[in-house]
RNA sequence: GGACUCGUAGUGUAGCGGUUAACACACUUCCCUGUCACGGAAGAAAUCGCCGGUUCGAAUCCGGUCGGGUCCGCCA
């Protein structure tokens, strides 16, 4: 008999029907037992005599019955029916899980909950974060399309540490010395002579000593390139990625920000606001004296962001023109103030979740940058060809995947929005000094 | 790297000088044909992270140690 999936069972009125699943929970009232099976389009009640454990996966062949008047569950999309099964067949018996998953939330410390992360993921809460982040690449990736963007695979593997700031892995490559990319920057500059607007999603690596609740030492970034394109035309690009990134997950899983208890977010128009502003607004605002600091620091961020929700009703702001030293040596200085940058950063409810620039497009600019930098331009041989042929005024950003995810939720920790997250101290399993 | 905090059944917590170490969920057995976080009865499960000290007596106070967590710094 042919599998019918449970949401395509509200139809099946009065027929008999195969489904499988997981048994989620179990109701056993003697003479009768319910059971919650889930596949991965919903949950649906079963009416049985047999016991089954918790998380097995099963087949049960039954016929579909409209639910007695009065006993419809509201909170189910099969809430009206109810499968009354005649043969229940246990493909895979489960063992008992470690904590109790019916409950609406996993009530676990992070430690556990990663620990124990195979198990963790299948709870219907946990699952719905990766829900989210399925939308928001889905809609980077057709806002990226469909602004002319080609998509790009990118190597995780480089010959240089390159962009200097963050610290980077490096390992035996063949007896050679080589590093883990820490974006896909290089790569995606190489690209624009060749298809003019790019996009990739990529993975990236920092070596940062960083113990916090929003770095990982693998991140998923979503990066888009542009050529052709000026500092306040970038802007724009980047404000139209990340309110259509949010503006997707508001409507494709609004109950799922309804059951994180999201607030609702605020689509004002996005304030843009240079760091010298930014911090005279905190000054002024908020009474703290930050203006000598060359980036702002957590509590700045959540701020500013403060400030842009009730004077502009907006959950995003952008930062511009940052210090030039403080940024790549492939970003753009401000040719009216070279101590500043063509540089941006986009917050979202206190967090960075993108950085960019315009970026140096000029050959020799870009090899004495490199120079001044103290770094060698013999190590960026190929990245520097593509500059000495045509390459066009161009910017770009990358997003952060998981510090999305994370505000979006109002998450308590980034690692709670990676399947499987990296950081110092676990890779999978926890790792320990021997 | 610095500061502050926390380690008690499988999980999440309470207890903070003398308790048979408590509660909830999960688990086992029994009862229950309408539950949907089902309900009811009984039960199993913890050398209170580890080492040492103070005390007649330590889960509880002190020191050390190991392991978490948060914030700061670094960083995106």
């Amino acid at each position: 008999m042919e599998r019918t999936l449970i949401k395509d069972a509200i139809s099946k009125i009065g027929e008999i029907v195969r489904l499988c699943g997981w048994v989620n929970t179990r109701r056993d009232h003697g003479k009768i037992v319910f059971l919650d099976l889930s596949d991965r389009t919903g949950v649906i009640q079963v009416i049985t005599d047999q016991i089954v454990n918790v998380g097995s996966a099963v087949e049960i062949i039954g016929s579909v019955k409209k639910r007695p008047e009065g006993l419809f569950n509201p909170k189910l999309i099969t809430g009206e029916i109810e499968l009354k099964a005649k043969e229940v067949k246990i493909l895979a018996q489960s063992e008992t899980y470690p904590f109790d998953m019916g409950k609406p939330t996993l009530d676990l410390e992070l430690p556990t909950l990663l620990d124990f992360r195979s198990l963790t993921l299948q709870h219907p809460k946990i699952k719905e974060i990766f829900k989210v982040q399925e939308t928001i690449l889905e809609a980077f990736r057709k806002t990226a399309t469909g602004l002319g963007c080609t998509e790009i695979v990118v190597p995780t593997i480089a010959a240089s540490a390159t962009e200097g700031g963050a610290e980077v892995f490096d390992f035996d490559y063949f007896g050679h010395k080589v590093y883990l990319t820490q974006s896909p920057q290089l790569y995606k500059q190489m690209l624009i002579p060749v298809f003019e607007r790019v996009y990739t999603i990529c993975k990236a690596y920092r070596a940062e000593p960083s113990v916090t609740t929003r770095h990982l030492t693998e991140s998923t970034q979503m990066d888009c390139e542009f050529a052709f394109v000026d500092f306040l035309q970038l802007l724009g690009l980047l404000e139209e990625v990340g309110t259509k990134m949010v503006k997707a997950v508001e409507k494709k899983d609004g109950e799922i920000l309804e059951d994180f208890g999201v607030d609702k977010i605020a689509f004002g128009k996005i304030p843009r606001l240079k760091l010298r502003e930014a911090q005279e607004i905190i000054f002024k605002e908020f009474g703290r004296d930050v203006k000598e600091e060359k980036d702002l620091n957590a509590q700045d961020e959540i701020n500013i962001c403060k400030w842009a929700l009730e004077k502009h009703k907006s959950d995003f702001v952008t930062i511009t023109h940052f210090p030039t030293k403080k940024r790549a040596f492939y970003t753009m200085p401000d040719p009216e103030d070279k101590e500043y940058s063509l540089s941006y950063d986009l917050l979202f409810r206190g967090l960075e979740i993108l950085s960019g620039s315009q970026r140096i497009n000029d050959y020799q600019q870009l090899v004495e940058t490199i120079k001044d930098r103290g770094m060698n331009p013999t190590d960026f041989e190929m990245y520097l060809m593509a500059f000495k042929y045509g390459m066009p005024p161009e910017g770009g950003f990358s997003f952060g995947l998981e510090r999305l995810t994370k505000n979006i939720l109002n998450l308590e920790n980034i690692r709670e929005a990676s399947l499987f997250p990296r950081d110092m101290e676990r890779v999978d399993k926890r790792l320990r000094n021997e």
